[in-house]
DNA sequence: AGCACGCCGACT
DNA sequence: GTCGGCGTGCTC
C-alpha cells in the first residue's frame, strides 16, 4: 500500500510537494530522499504523511537517510522559523542541518552516563549566588523561563553559566551556549572544556564541512550534553535541552543576514520555549529589545551592577576635540591627554587599548587641485586608502588597485589621503613610540583567523603594549594588565544613518571601556570626540545604563521603532537600475492596495520606497522600503496577504524580504 | 534556484 | 536565414 510523502526542498518556493512511497522500508518525519523534482534530483526532507496526495505525485527515488535528520520538536521549530521569517520550510532545514557530503557516521556509542563537574568553580559571590537563585529554582521546575542577565563587564558572568549548566546537567538535560564568533576563542572553550571534560562540542565557522558534521553527529548521539558555538549553534540537535544561554545577547553578529535569515538570539528564545528550558541572554550592554522585554515582564530580569571583588569600573574622561589646540585629522589622531597617559602606561609596563572604528589608514583619496576622489567601479562608495601595500580597497566588493601617481582628471600629483582609520593611527604611534610593541587588529589584518588569535593571544602573554583595532578590541577578552582605553574618534559610531546607532555606540563604548582595569589596578578610558554632549557618550560615561535606556526607549516610542514596533525592510539589488526601482514600485503599489483592502492593516505604515543608503553594491543598484506594525502577529497577517504574490515577489529582480532586520543600509 | 521556452538583435 | 541574449514561468 503506497503512501504519500510530503517533501520540502532547498528551493525558493514556499509550497510542499508530494510523493509516493512503498510502505517498507519504512520513513520518518525528518528522513532526507531523493526526488525527482522538474528533471533534475533534489535531496528533500520528509515533513509530513498526508491523507490525499496530489494527483500527479510521482514515486520517490530513494531514502538518502533512513534515519530521521530532526525531530517533531526540531520541526516544530523549523515551521516557526519558516513561517516568521518569510522563508521556505526546505531552504530553513537545509540551513540548519550541517553540509551535506561529510563522511558517514560511525556506529552510534553507548549512551555516556552525565557525571558532575570535575574542577570546582571559584567560590561564587554573594552577587553572583544572589542571581543564582532563581535560575536554580527554575532549572528544577522544567518549564520555560526566560532571563536577561545585567552584568557589568567583569562581574563574573561566564562563572553563572557554568554554574547553572552543571545544575541542569545533573538533571540529564544538555546544555547550549551561544556566543558571538570573535568570543569564541581557545581561552574561553578551554574555560568550559575544563570544568566539562569530553562533554562539549564546538561549532565555529572555521570547521570544515566534515568537522562541522561529526560535532553535530557527537550531540544528535548524544555522547556530549553541551554545544557551544556562534549563531548556527541553536540548531544543535539535542533532545532534551535544559538551558540555552546567549551570552552578549546584544551583538549584532547573532544575525545572519545571508542565505537564511534569523536572529539566533530570538531563535533562543523560542526553541527554548519548545523545550521547556531555560534561556539566559547576558550582557552588559543588553539590546533594547531584551532590556525593554525585562521592563514589561516578558523576561526576568537579573542584575550584577558590581565587578568581581568590588573592583572599582573605570574612570571614563572626554576629550572634547573642538577644543583640542591642533587641528584634528592631519595629525593629530593622539591628544596630548592621551599621548601623556598612554607614556605613563608604558612606563608602568601596563598595556593599552585604543579603539578607531575605521579600517585602513584613511576613508579616501583627494586629489587637492581639482577635488577628484577616486570611488569603486562597482560600488557606489568611495575607496578607501591602504598605505602599506599603496592599495585602494572597497570595503564591500575587496576590488583592488594600485594608487594612482596622479590624478585621473586633471593629472596633478597633490593626492592626498583625508580622514583616519586604523593603519594611519598605527603608523603614527609607531613614530611617536617608536620602542613600544604595537599591533593592530581589524578585518582585513586578520582574515586568516590564526593572525588574529595570535595577536590576542601575544596581549594576554604581554607581548604587545599597545593594542590598536576596530569594534573587535572591545569584545569579551580579558586582558588584566590593561588600565588604558582610548577611544579616538567616538563620533564614527555616533553618526551611522541609522535608528539604532546611538544604541550601538554607547554599547561599543561601553564595552570597549570595560576591558579596562580588569586586573589590580584600576581602569582609565578617555573617549575622544567631537560630540561630549551627546547622550550615548554621556551616559557611557557615567555607566549609567539604566538612564540610557529610559532615554533611548522614550525616543524609539516617539518614532514608533522596536521595541514599540516590528520592522521588515523590504529590498531589491539589480544590475538594471529602471528594472530595480520600477519593481520597487510595483511592490510599494501592492503594500498600499492590500492596505487598503483590508481593514486589519490599518496599522501597518509603510515608509518608502527609496534608494538605498548604499545605492549600488557589486554592481547591483538597491531600493528600499520599511513596513512597521505594532506587533509581530499584525506584521505576519500583512505578510501573508504579500505571500499571496510569491511568484511576482520571487521573480527578477528578486524582492528580499528581511524580518526584524539590524541593518537598513 | 535551475532549467526550459520564447521572442528579438548581429553574425558565418 | 540562424545563434544566442535574458525575461518569464514552473517545478509533485
Amino acid at each position: 500500500m503506497p503512501t504519500v510523502v510530503e517533501v520540502a526542498v532547498p528551493l525558493p518556493i514556499f509550497q510542499t510537494f508530494h510523493y509516493m512511497h512503498e510502505t517498507p522500508p519504512s520513513l520518518h518525519k525528518g528522513s532526507c530522499v531523493l526526488v525527482k523534482f522538474k528533471n533534475r534530483i533534489l535531496r528533500g526532507y520528509v515533513v509530513g504523511f498526508p491523507k490525499v496526495g496530489f494527483s500527479g505525485a510521482q514515486s520517490i527515488i530513494s531514502i538518502a537517510d533512513p534515519q530521521p535528520l530532526f525531530s517533531e520538536k526540531m520541526l516544530a521549530f523549523f515551521q516557526w522559523i519558516a513561517n516568521h521569517y518569510a522563508a521556505p520550510l526546505g531552504e530553513v532545514i537545509k540551513g540548519a542541518l550541517p553540509a551535506y557530503g561529510a563522511k558517514k557516521p560511525r556506529p552510534p556509542q553507548a549512551g555516556v552516563s552525565q557525571r558532575l563537574s570535575v574542577n570546582r568553580p571559584d567560590r561564587l559571590t554573594e552577587a553572583q549566588r544572589a542571581v543564582l537563585a532563581p535560575l536554580r529554582a527554575a532549572a528544577g521546575s522544567k518549564v520555560f523561563s526566560p532571563f536577561l542577565l545585567h552584568g557589568v563587564t567583569g562581574s563574573g558572568k561566564t562563572e553563572i553559566y557554568l554554574t547553572l549548566i552543571e545544575e541542569v546537567l545533573q538533571s540529564q538535560r544538555q546544555a547550549i551556549v551561544l556566543v558571538p564568533e570573535i568570543s569564541l576563542t581557545p581561552q574561553l572553550v578551554s574555560r568550559f572544556e575544563d570544568r566539562f571534560p569530553a562533554k562539549i562540542a564546538v561549532l565555529h565557522s572555521r570547521l570544515t564541512a566534515s568537522q562541522r558534521y561529526h560535532e553535530w553527529l557527537k550531540i544528535r548521539q548524544g555522547r556530549v550534553f553541551i554545544a557551544i558555538g556562534a549563531r548556527s549553534a541553536i540548531f544543535a540537535p539535542f533532545e532534551n535541552i535544559g538551558v540555552i544561554i546567549v551570552d552578549e545577547e546584544h551583538d549584532t553578529s547573532f544575525k545572519q543576514e545571508e542565505r537564511l535569515r534569523y536572529h539566533a538570539r530570538d531563535l533562543a528564545l523560542v526553541r527554548g520555549q519548545l523545550e521547556n528550558a531555560i534561556v539566559l541572554l547576558g550582557s552588559a550592554t543588553p539590546s533594547l529589545e531584551s532590556f525593554y522585554n525585562s521592563r514589561i515582564g516578558k523576561i526576568n530580569y537579573l542584575n550584577l551592577p558590581e565587578r568581581i571583588d568590588r573592583k572599582p569600573l573605570p574612570t571614563v574622561e572626554l576629550i572634547d576635540l573642538k577644543k583640542s589646540p591642533h587641528e584634528f585629522g592631519q595629525d593629530t589622531l593622539f591628544s596630548d591627554r592621551l599621548l601623556q597617559c598612554l607614556t605613563e602606561r608604558l612606563d608602568q609596563r601596563q598595556q593599552s587599548i585604543l579603539l578607531l572604528n575605521r579600517r585602513g589608514y584613511a576613508p579616501f583619496l583627494l586629489c587637492q587641485t581639482c577635488g577628484w576622489v577616486p570611488r569603486c567601479s562597482h560600488c557606489a562608495v568611495a575607496l578607501t586608502v591602504y598605505s602599506r601595500i599603496q592599495k585602494l580597497m572597497c570595503h564591500h566588493c575587496a576590488h583592488t588597485l594600485k594608487i594612482p601617481a596622479t590624478c585621473t582628471d586633471c593629472h596633478s600629483s597633490k593626492l592626498f589621503p583625508i580622514g583616519i582609520g586604523t593603519e594611519k593611527a598605527e603608523t603614527f604611534l609607531k613614530n611617536i613610540f617608536p620602542m613600544a610593541r604595537i599591533a593592530r587588529v581589524d578585518k582585513t589584518t586578520t582574515q586568516k583567523y590564526q593572525a588574529m588569535e595570535k595577536i590576542f593571544y601575544d596581549f594576554s602573554e604581554q607581548k604587545i603594549d599597545i593594542l590598536i583595532g576596530t569594534q573587535m578590541v572591545a569584545k569579551g577578552h580579558d586582558f588584566p594588565n590593561v588600565t588604558l582605553v582610548g577611544v579616538l574618534l567616538a563620533d564614527i559610531s555616533l553618526n551611522i544613518p541609522d535608528f539604532r546607532s546611538p544604541e550601538r555606540a554607547f554599547q561599543l563604548l561601553t564595552q570597549v571601556a570595560g576591558r579596562a582595569g580588569r586586573g589590580d589596578e584600576k581602569g582609565h578610558v578617555i573617549i575622544q570626540t567631537f560630540n561630549p554632549q551627546h547622550y550615548s557618550i554621556q551616559y557611557a560615561q557615567t555607566h549609567d545604563t539604566l538612564g540610557f535606556y529610559q532615554t533611548e526607549l522614550l525616543q524609539r516610542k516617539e518614532l514608533r521603532y522596536p521595541p514599540f514596533s516590528k520592522i521588515v525592510h523590504l529590498k531589491v539589488g539589480y544590475p538594471n537600475e529602471l528594472t530595480a526601482l520600477k519593481k520597487m514600485r510595483w511592490l510599494s503599489t501592492l503594500c498600499h492596495q492590500i492596505k487598503q483592502q483590508h481593514a486589519e492593516h490599518a496599522h501597518i505604515e509603510l515608509l518608502g520606497p527609496s534608494a538605498a543608503p548604499l545605492s549600488k553594491i557589486k554592481n547591483k543598484y538597491r531600493f528600499h522600503m520599511l513596513l512597521k506594525a505594532p506587533s509581530h502577529k499584525d506584521m505576519r497577517a500583512f505578510l501573508h496577504h504579500l505571500s499571496d504574490h510569491e511568484k511576482e515577489l520571487y521573480a527578477p529582480p528578486r524582492i528580499q524580504i528581511d524580518v526584524d532586520p539590524l541593518n537598513l543600509l
